[in-house]
DNA sequence: TATATATTTGAACAGCTGTTCAAATATATA
DNA sequence: TATATATTTGAACAGCTGTTCAAATATATA
């Protein structure tokens, strides 16, 4: 059994998958493996026979799509010319989620709801979450030290944390704002959100961070 | 047995406290009931007996100091001028958590810290959530209307939106951006944050709202 | 085709889960 | 002080929890 044999066998998709859902849908604990067995259709014994315990199945599979857009951020972070303005630095940590999850495919919408409800956990975010995207967003603070030279760097952070609080619950995808708005406003319309919250953002920081 | 006993009863409110801060650790699913009764010093079957279901108990958990935040939030809210500044709208809405949450007191951190997991939970966003504080958030968007008569409904309720998210992690205090910034933020500097967050919120609102 | 390795199966384990209830005790009322 | 009501106690319930393991089966290798 080596690490190519599980990344390819089709069991261990089936199990991260069903976790995925799961855990999105009812948490880390409100989730048995017995309930996850069962919906993707394999035996009891195999998550741990691919994954170990239940806890680093479930470091798997925040594991796995979070490789995949990591490498995606940070190629569009570096590649920005030096003097990107703030839209477009939001624009490159932003763009790679939210065509994912915008595109329809509901193991990507799964993912994000997980990560959403992960982030404001105390009991993940330090440990899973910081560990997972802590790289990537390091060089996102870098790029917009670039672009407000004369900001304190407790400022940008702040700035930082704000629009992690932004991006979170739009991510989350609960449908509350569509309760509150009668309709209005729709969780799912990812792409109409995102028209808004680059210009919110972009403000944010430029009034925090301008001199 | 009345309400209002309820309400005096020292047991029933050992058990509410001790809920509180497990909850706020671990999520509704993370702790058992034997873990809270034990951490209040009283028997099993006592929750049973003053709350009726865990699921019950956790409802009142969220509506003991909810019922408080709103009366405050909606007084602070109605009491403004009729040409209040987004900022001054912003800060009546934020106001009562924030210094409640800052004064020290380990009841209210860990409410803070609950009602942020659980924002973003799509189990208990629309239920517990939505119901609780969907009438005083319908107070800010009216308000914040009389502050961009030309805004189109939709971006207000996108703005309020993305200032329940930044307010949602923040509240959340993870310590994430801690680590992150190398101890130059603190989760914890609660009126620093303030500081931050109102004008971060005030010009992303005056973006997407302003003609 | 024979052998080695990878995967799946089905059962078992010890311990924890929320909820219920009759009996015991404490408190309020007459 | 006697009676009614509120609260607490301790045990029991049926079912679920993550993890383990030997045996059975499928697949890859020689």
């Amino acid at each position: 059994m080596t690490i190519i044999t599980i990344k390819k066998s089709i069991t261990a998709q089936k199990i991260l998958d069903s976790a995925e859902a799961l855990f999105a849908e009812s948490g880390y604990d409100g989730v048995s493996l017995r309930y996850i067995t069962r919906h993707a259709g394999v035996e009891l014994a195999l998550p741990n026979y691919y994954f170990g315990t239940k806890l680093e199945l479930f470091k798997r599979v925040i594991e796995r799509r979070s490789e995949i857009l990591n490498k995606e951020r940070m190629g569009a972070l570096t590649s920005l010319e030096n003097s990107a303005s703030i839209d477009s630095i939001i624009i490159a940590f932003t763009e790679p989620v939210l065509k994912r999850t915008v595109s329809g495919d509901i193991g990507w919408q799964n993912y994000s709801r997980l990560v959403a409800q992960t982030a404001n956990s105390p009991r993940w975010s330090r440990e899973v979450m910081s560990h997972e995207f802590d790289p990537v967003a390091l060089e996102f603070v870098r790029r917009t030290k670039m672009c407000f030279p004369s900001a304190k760097d407790e400022d940008i952070f702040w700035g930082f944390h704000f629009l992690l609080g932004a991006m979170t619950i739009t991510f989350a995808q609960t449908g509350r704002i569509d309760i509150l708005s009668k309709e209005l406003c729709k969780t799912t319309d990812l792409v109409g959100i995102h028209k808004r919250m680059v210009p919110f953002l972009s403000a944010g920081f430029a009034a925090i961070c301008a001199s």
